[in-house]
DNA sequence: TCGATATTGAAAATCATTATCATTAAGTAT
DNA sequence: ATACTTAATGATAATGATTTTCAATATCGA
């Protein structure tokens, strides 16, 4: 029931819960893989018929703003999104299925530092993003 | 000269030589931080006037297919593009001034192979990028 | 319940990218 | 060097995704 989670934290950030945000936030947060707009848009509709694409573009940019959702990126193409995982976790996707999986990638620390000091850079942030088949794919 | 290996590259692959691709070539060649097709456009004419904002797309598309440029993903677009560091390597890119270095992240391995095991995923690929400031920067 | 105002969906506008097409130019064969 | 085949070009139009505009509606605190 996440979903009502989250529909709490757009109330507590002042912003109203509707009808069309509610299927877009259920939408969304059920899904296993990332989800375009348009993704969002025709399954949001079979929740709230007169949903509008441009709600929904609307309402995504709002829960990227609250850090429930994020950006994936991918060869294809970088304008899907999915639930954020608990604390700072890494993707992991399905070439075939599209399926994500989160994982810690926290033993990076020894080589961000180890590359700050070569390269003389302050490493404030990094993007790890594994490829592959999921089990029931391979 | 690398510009020069590059329409090399071209011609060996069945490309012609043109004023147009000299243009965008030695304009993307020469960049140390990512480029947009548009950034490109505007650069390359000075170098060739009558270059067209299509014929970059274009070549941009087969420098990619030759693997001498990469697109690069950003928080803010992933339009943009820049030439390939030799090997497999990674980005390190300032969020100030957009600089971009590259390193090699191979001891990535003990890490996916252990995210293999947890996840049951076959992993064929991954990306690594960090961001922060430069030396120049900071 | 009321009322201020955030939110909505439709339509239009914008922006990036791709397709069309007649013209030009690269590069091989002569 | 010259001719010729055909890839490549740039202008324009078409497409597709995202954003803006706006009048109508619905949320939610008072």
């Amino acid at each position: 029931m996440s979903a009502e989670l989250w529909l709490t934290q757009l109330h507590e950030n002042g912003y109203r819960v509707t009808a069309a945000r509610r299927a877009v936030v259920e939408t969304v947060e059920k899904s296993t893989r990332a989800v375009t707009p348009l993704e969002v848009y025709d399954l949001g509709r079979k929740k709230y018929r007169a949903l509008g694409l441009v709600t929904v573009y609307r309402t995504l940019e709002k829960l990227e703003e609250l850090h429930l959702i994020q950006r994936v990126h991918q060869p294809m193409g970088c304008q899907a999104f999915i639930s954020m995982g608990q604390g700072h976790q890494h993707l992991l996707l399905c070439q075939n299925c599209g399926q994500a999986a989160f994982f810690e990638g926290d033993d990076l620390n020894p080589l961000i530092n180890s590359i700050a000091r070569k390269t003389g850079y302050q490493i404030n942030e990094h993007w790890l993003q594994l490829f592959g088949l999921c089990a029931n794919c391979r």
